[in-house]
DNA sequence: CTCCTGAGTTGGATTCTCCAACCCGCTACC
DNA sequence: GGTAGCGGGTTGGAGAATCCAACTCAGGAG
């Protein structure tokens, strides 16, 4: 368990503290599985491909990290299944964010998966100011405060 | 390279993909860095903490999958840069919506880091459906067409 | 009694990551 | 002219993580 803790000089930063919990590789894809629905250990080892021992080993750390809870859901032949918690359910503009940027820059041809909103059209997740409402993402915003070192001339982030 | 190749059976997916290209240790928080403005490689390895043969190692990654640009910008102590490409600035909603999770459900006490909008206001991001603007994420969505196996019964994501 | 399923464990080989030290071209200083 | 420093890497060896296949264990089903 290499954590975000160690790293001498490195930034304060949020996106390292959640990569520290579900930057490991298999977890955002054991995420997907879940928040689609696959909450138990086959379907999860089936649909992403990881291995058995690995899976288990991520499943353990995002139940520790309150992400997934582990539920019995049979009593006798003991099985369990994990479901999302509200911070895993939180997690899902991260995978459609991710999702949306794979299908334009990664994924050839077609998307091989496509969601449906509410309303009715396809769905892509557009990031949006929370206080405005303007899209971001041209570069217009600048830091208030940087925990860390280095500031940098110009913030292009968001 | 484990890239997503292997896998006999895991389900075809853009966030598999996106994560096959930025998923490794590392890519995410280099993005951090050159999308805030530190291109050069020292201060890549001040601020993220990695060591310097995996950043390089990243960096090349990152290069070869035209996510990240490597300029020379200095001729007699050839010296290099890395620029974002279109691509690489693409990443930013993904890095908020990372940010503002780790905010929320990892960082203790108040967020280290913090932009401040065009609009004045500090930014938040929220993941909106691109169509009819409503926020995604309370789990009205469904799937329209998914590749892979294992429908689930129930969509959530989204 | 045997086979099957779900949910993991275990072992061994391979690969990745970490860290510190080293290198190379160039510039600045004394 | 020597040497110290900097930016941008490479190299080596130790230790950790990952992969894969095989195994376990408990509880049905036939």
């Amino acid at each position: 368990m290499t954590r975000a803790s160690s790293a001498s000089s490195a930034r304060e930063c949020s996106i390292a503290n959640a990569l520290a919990v579900v930057g490991e590789r298999w977890s955002l894809l054991v995420l997907r599985e879940v928040l689609l629905g696959n909450v138990r250990f086959e379907s999860i080892v089936a649909n992403t491909g990881g291995s058995r021992d690995i899976l288990t080993a991520r499943l353990r750390t995002l139940v520790d990290a309150e992400v997934l809870e582990r539920r019995l859901y049979d009593e006798h032949p003991r099985r369990y299944e994990y479901l999302p918690t509200e911070a895993g359910r939180a997690l899902q503009p991260v995978l459609l964010a991710l999702m949306d940027w794979g299908d334009r820059y990664v994924t050839q041809g077609p998307p091989p998966t496509v969601w449906e909103h509410a309303c009715g059209e396809e769905l892509h997740v557009t990031a949006v100011c929370a206080a405005c409402g303007e899209p971001v993402g041209s570069g217009e915003s600048r830091l208030l405060r940087l925990g860390g070192i280095d500031q940098p001339r110009t913030a292009s982030l968001g």
